[in-house]
RNA sequence: GGGAUGUUCGUCCAGCGGCCAGGACACCUGACUGUGACACAGGCAACACCAGUUCGAUUCUGGUACAUCCCCCCA
């Protein structure tokens, strides 16, 4: 009793079919970045251990770690803004700032699956290093819409907030910075566990059933975003560094229009905290009404992170796609490409004479761009040849006998119509583009 | 890390203390020797693993592994 093959847990593998989704996904992903002028970074996914440690908070537990026979002490990475800090620390002098870069790669967390998290995934990368201006800031929001568009998704909310606003609400409350991230984790559950809920955990966590409520009251506005910024203004009232925030919120926003940014794709969200390891300014993340999956994707503006190991404030603001949500949620939804396979066409190969003539063709076609796979066994039948391109998914296959060479045309069947149809050899990848 | 539920041919499902473990789809093989699909006829193929209870376990109990989902946290 052999024990089974298995993937280890919480990682998957691509079959084909999945593979072309992945690849759509991101190849659109990257001609929307490369539109704006980000450039490829990749960087490997072990590093040693001690330049993950201390930069992500307590979550360090759900890296993995582990020693190389060598005795180096290595880390998979946990995600790819921490590796960026480290590029730009060690490669300053060869970088031009403001740099724009994106980076597609897997990363790694140790906790247990759930829908739309995995131990291995995917996320796609992109950021401005090296800018405070709030145009980065909104080119950023940019991308991020211009991308879920380009793959398809319509009725997506990014919703937006300030770091500084969050903490201008707890700080309305009367509650001290330590008090203060286990309130940002209650409400940042608004959406899930409701405005009791909310209010639960915040007496939970030891806050004033007074401040509660008014940390819920100002949470829980919504309305058009420029309203829902003054609205916080007036309860924000002396608290200079809220106000600033406020501010900067809406200069980022008044960049939008020109962007291209539609007005019912993004809202002013109070309550949405987000991981608060190192996010200083703007923080957004966009989710799809339903079906439900978490975020698409989540970011903001962090400058401290990335000048950590270059030992200078280097501002940051970027953000991450979750390649696997957006693929779970794109299969779900039958969206992206309909093809099952890349080629384009298959050629028979007729018989052991005509094999050369075949193979022939079949690089005739390459060159003229066409994805081509040709028969590997010149004994086979063709109704055996035309099965196996038919069961691929494959929707033309030639045939090239001898009547076929002797008048230079080749026989083109479409494998879904079950029509054939002879064509000069000549004009072969012109038919099949048609 | 804690918890809930689940695991039967490749896939989807049936069975439920004793069965040659059943079906559908998929796959393979047949007739057609320049043509797949449809139909037909055959065939291959499974009780996740380890213990326990029992005369007897796929079925009951416990554990392990894995999966789905929730908490935590996040993409």
């Amino acid at each position: 009793m052999s024990s089974r093959p298995q993937n280890f847990k919480g990682m998957r593998d691509h079959l084909p079919a999945a593979m072309i989704l992945r690849q759509h996904i991101i190849k659109t992903l990257t001609d929307v970045f490369e539109r704006h002028g980000f450039e490829p970074l990749q960087t490997p996914i072990i590093e040693y251990a001690r330049t993950l440690e201390g930069k992500i908070g307590d979550e360090e537990k759900l890296i993995y770690h582990f020693e190389t026979a060598g005795g180096d002490k290595v880390a998979l990475r946990y995600d790819q803004t921490v590796p960026l800090a480290r590029v730009v620390a060690q490669y300053q002098g060869q970088l031009v700032f403001p740099w724009r870069r994106y980076a597609i790669g897997q990363s790694y967390r140790g906790e247990r699956q759930q829908r739309g998290r995995y131990r291995e995934f995917w996320q796609a990368d992109v950021d401005i290093v090296g800018s405070a201006s709030p145009i980065a800031d909104a080119e950023i929001i940019a991308v991020l819409t211009e991308a879920l568009q380009a793959l398809g998704f319509s009725g997506f909310t990014t919703q937006l907030n300030h770091r500084q606003v969050l903490a201008g609400i707890a700080r309305a409350s009367g509650l001290d910075e330590a008090a203060a991230s286990s309130v940002y984790r209650a409400i940042d559950k608004l959406d899930k566990i409701g405005p009791d809920g909310v209010h639960e955990e915040l007496l939970k966590s030891g806050v004033a059933a007074e401040a509660a409520g008014r940390i819920l009251a100002m949470v829980q506005m919504h309305g058009a975003p420029m309203d829902v910024l003054e609205e916080l203004s007036e309860q924000l009232a002396g608290d200079e560094r809220a106000q600033a925030a406020l501010e900067n919120l809406r200069t980022i926003l008044g960049f939008l229009p020109e962007l291209g940014v539609p007005a019912n794709t993004y809202t002013v969200a109070p309550q949405l905290a987000r991981g608060l390891s190192y996010y200083t300014g703007v923080v957004f993340e966009s989710v799809l009404e339903s079906p439900p999956m978490g975020s698409l994707l989540g970011g903001g503006r962090y400058d401290e992170l990335v000048g950590a190991f270059a030992g200078r404030p280097i501002p940051t603001v970027g953000l991450a796609f979750g390649i696997e949500r957006l693929h779970d949620l794109m299969e779900e939804l039958g969206m992206g490409p309909a093809q099952r396979t890349i080629a384009d066409v298959f050629i028979t190969i007729f018989d052991r004479a005509g094999t050369a003539e075949s193979l022939k063709l079949a690089q005739e076609l390459r060159a003229a761009g066409l994805k081509v796979e040709t028969a590997l066994d010149s004994g086979d039948k063709l109704g055996k040849q035309f099965k196996y391109a038919d069961q691929r998914g494959i929707p033309f296959a030639l045939v090239l006998g001898p009547d076929e060479l002797a008048r230079g045309e080749v026989v083109v069947k479409n494998l879904r119509a079950g029509e054939q149809r002879s064509v000069a050899r000549a004009n072969i990848a012109a038919a099949l583009r048609s």
